[in-house]
DNA sequence: TCTGGGGTCCTAGGACCC
DNA sequence: TCTGGGGTCCTAGGACCC
């Protein structure tokens, strides 16, 4: 067993991967300053490294940034999330042939497993070559810039594709082995305590009270004190910078225990009409990706909420509600759905937010042919079918083809997303791909 | 006028049981 | 009167991620 060879972790992501795919989209805005702005047009989620060279920021409210998007003449996308899990899929596919397991971590983003080669040098140039060869392939099947730190464990995984992407003059561009080096010490302390996977804005904050302000200065506190403000989650987070993995390779994803569809409106809602609509609506896509999934809810909630913004009082609520029996049939879902959406309404409030969750989910394959199901088995099984089919003819011929009475029809509160790069329904065969 | 959406994990505390 | 001890399950809330 000792001739195993040690495992290197890589993480391999791509960059600014929203605006990357746009570009794709349109090569006539490579090079050019970009921004893709989250659902309803909101805050910008995405830069091209132009924008970001503009001092752009992140995360920025769009209207508040707009003029100086405009005194630059940036080009501004709505998120147009059909396209991007397009590209992803084709992302993953290819990066499944470059290692042993690979876990999907995101919708940009995956870890892998490789086995690092001994060399007698120690020098680790085999894995750098190795990562060129990688980004080379996906720019050349994709059109898409990624970035591959390698590292002993996860979070320093991390911290290397971080250094990969903002180290000018490495030997290799894009690609960084914190395995590699003789010190990592320098390479850690590059990195703010902020940008540490796995420190929020709470414990960044903590941090730098107790005067911790880089990645090499938490791998090397007390981990009593740590462990005391963190549990187990900072204790397993310093272990990780320290070289020992603690957080395994999730190869399989595991079932989903709730799943959620909520939005923001563009306009509030004043309305118990409007409010029914809006809950049907995100109900029925909840109910369409829990038959994706196979699973079915053993209960639901409803919330609400209005604008945090507004200069109003704040209004928040929630109510849930236990079905007698789990189902991810949209009409059984709607009728106790909508009682809630009913109960939480309230006239003085105009809504800016609401969503439905779907929780105490459970494999649908356990429960067919159920002992206790309100229906007779025949009529139980024209019923899948007939949800089956409902949701074949949206997949192809895209979202709301056949959608209930009950969400409404052009509805004047749906998401704005004013800038989309392609009418709605873009699919992967219109994508023109540059051959760099 | 205008501030995203969808998740996970961990912990503490209460309810309940024997 | 005064108030065991150990266990499980559930929920709410906090923190984090992209």
């Amino acid at each position: 067993m000792s001739t195993a060879t040690p495992l290197a972790t890589v993480l391999i992501d791509g960059n600014n991967f929203y605006a990357s795919c746009e570009a794709l989209l349109d090569p006539a805005v490579l090079g050019r300053p970009l921004v893709v702005l989250s659902n309803n047009d909101g805050c910008i989620v995405s830069r091209s490294a132009e924008a970001r060279a503009l001092g752009i920021p992140m995360g920025a409210p769009f209207f508040q940034v707009r003029p100086q998007l405009e005194r630059h003449g940036v080009i501004v996308r709505s998120s147009n999330y059909s396209l991007y899990g397009d590209m992803s899929q084709r992302l993953m596919a290819t990066l499944e042939s470059w290692v042993e397991e690979l876990e999907v971590y995101s919708i940009d983003e995956a870890f892998g497993v490789l086995h690092r080669p001994r060399t007698s040098a120690g020098s680790g140039a085999d894995l750098l070559a190795w990562g060129q060869a990688l980004r080379q392939a996906v720019r050349q099947r994709l059109g898409l810039p990624v970035a591959v730190g390698i590292a002993p464990t996860k979070v320093l995984a991390k911290i290397a594709n971080r250094l990969a992407k903002h180290s000018p003059s490495l030997p290799q561009p894009g690609v960084f082995d914190l395995g590699a080096v003789a010190d990592p010490d320098p390479w850690l302390e590059a990195i703010a305590i902020e940008e540490v996977w796995g420190i929020g804005r709470r414990l960044s904050r903590w941090c730098r009270l107790r005067g911790i302000r880089d990645a090499r200065q938490l791998r090397d506190m007390p981990s009593g004190e740590l462990r005391l403000r963190c549990g187990v989650v900072g204790l397993r987070l310093q272990r990780e910078l320290r070289g020992h993995p603690c957080l395994p390779l999730v190869s399989l994803p595991a079932a989903k225990k709730e799943t959620c569809v909520s939005r923001s409106f563009s306009t509030p809602i004043t309305t118990v009409a409007e409010l029914r609509e809006a809950i049907a609506t995100y109900l029925s896509r909840a109910a369409e990706k829990l038959r994706r999934q196979r699973q079915c809810a053993g209960s639901l909630t409803v919330f609400v909420r209005s604008s945090p913004f507004s200069g109003r009082p704040f209004y928040s609520n929630a109510a849930t509600i236990t079905l007698p029996l789990a189902s991810d049939d949209t009409a059984v879902l709607l009728a106790a759905a909508l009682p809630l959406a009913d109960r939480l309404f309230h006239p003085h409030h105009p809504l800016q937010k609401a969503g439905v969750l779907l929780q105490a989910l459970q494999s649908a394959n356990q429960l067919q042919h159920h002992l206790f199901s309100p229906l007779p088995a025949a009529q139980q099984a024209r019923r899948e079918s007939l949800l089956a089919t409902i949701d074949a003819l949206n997949a192809r011929y895209g979202r709301g083809t056949i959608q209930w009475a009950a969400c409404g029809l052009r509805s004047p509160w749906a998401m704005r997303r004013s800038r989309l790069s392609r009418s709605g329904t873009t699919r992967l065969e219109e994508v023109p791909v540059v051959w760099a």
